[in-house]
DNA sequence: GTCTATAGAAGGATAGAC
DNA sequence: GTCTATCCTTCTATAGAC
């Protein structure tokens, strides 16, 4: 990629982050990327819906490789509650500035843009399928690892709202202690399947 | 409440929980209120953010009295599983428009504005000290009530974001079975605490 | 690809009559 | 409390020179 549209996106990702997409206007991602305003808009012909768009899905890609940086195939348990305590450390750390760069994008525009609204909903498909493989690898279930993923998302997006809002990072603590538990009982079941399946090789 | 300053605050309320903060203008809530502009600043002299944090407030109450209504003093297990199901049908019945009232607000002005940040602070905070009790009533202990309502509030905040983006209610269902995991979990530590606080008494 | 300038619309807010 | 008109700012986007 160019490296000067780089910038440019770099620049929106962090902008979105902190105050969304209707909350930042095109003037202040240029000035905060130190670009040309001719540059954004000779980047992306589209303008600001379609810069939105392409940064949803490169930060979407950038947070996505945390998921494989955290779910290595090792405990699950143990990577999961890794995994919310570095979020809570993260949230905490920027001064409850930094939380999910899609969330807040998504919301404003679930029902006002198509466009932005399938690029986050292709984010979190990537996020969801990508965390279900992680899950079945380290010993869930196929059928429950789908939900599983899901479980663990919404209470990872769900945390960051009220830690961000409420300026207090015990939420995410909390949320992390309700995923551990989900990854628990997944993991019995997939040792239970396993066991039976075992048993009925036995029998055959 | 002077009957038009409620209709303006129950249009905002509407716009906001469909468009958020940022997305949605003055000028289009006095229209969708039908109320004439002049009146606006006359019952909220400090203006949009005035009127921001009146409606987050508002809508946070009524939706907290959603919990009364769902968390009865009967058996939490169905009641959580209740809960998210009205919750699924709502999203998907209103075609993916309605969601929570507060979370878009509250991601989009936790860093840019410190009076709107603490409205949905309070909502937010009433909504998990509501819940606890109704937990603690239905037999969760206390110390274990708080975390698990900030594990469910997560669980229903994260999946609303994701139904929404998706288009697809089944993420609120995945998160109502964690939500149902956690609660059973909860019970079954506060079924046992009491069992050792029998037991202790006989001892004694 | 980048510059400056500016159009044109939409945003929030106010004035002053009634 | 409500009406109409309007101000000023900010926003997205484009034009045209270099």
């Amino acid at each position: 990629m160019h490296e000067t549209k780089e910038r440019i996106v770099g620049a929106t990702a962090d902008l979105f982050r902190h105050q969304g997409y209707n909350g930042t206007a095109v003037k202040q991602i240029v000035e905060s990327a130190g670009a040309p305003f001719a540059s954004l808009y000779h980047f992306f012909p589209g303008g600001k819906e379609e810069l939105g768009a392409e940064t949803v899905r490169w930060s979407g890609a950038i947070y996505g490789q945390l998921l494989d940086v955290f779910f290595q195939g090792g405990d699950l348990v143990t990577e999961t509650e890794t995994f919310f305590a570095a979020a809570a450390d993260t949230v905490r750390d920027s001064d409850y500035v930094e939380g999910c760069p899609i969330a807040t994008v998504a919301l404003e525009v679930a029902t006002t843009s198509e466009v932005l609204r399938v690029a986050t909903a292709e984010v979190f498909e990537d996020w969801i399928s990508r965390a279900a493989v992680r899950f079945v690898d380290g010993g869930v279930e196929p059928d429950d690892a789908r939900p599983l993923a899901i479980a663990i998302i919404s209470l990872l997006e769900g945390a960051f709202v009220l830690a961000r809002a409420m300026r207090d990072e015990s939420h995410l603590q909390a949320a992390g202690a309700a995923a551990s538990l989900a990854v628990r009982d997944a993991l019995k079941r997939g040792a239970k399947a396993r066991r039976d399946a075992k048993a009925a090789r036995r029998r055959a």
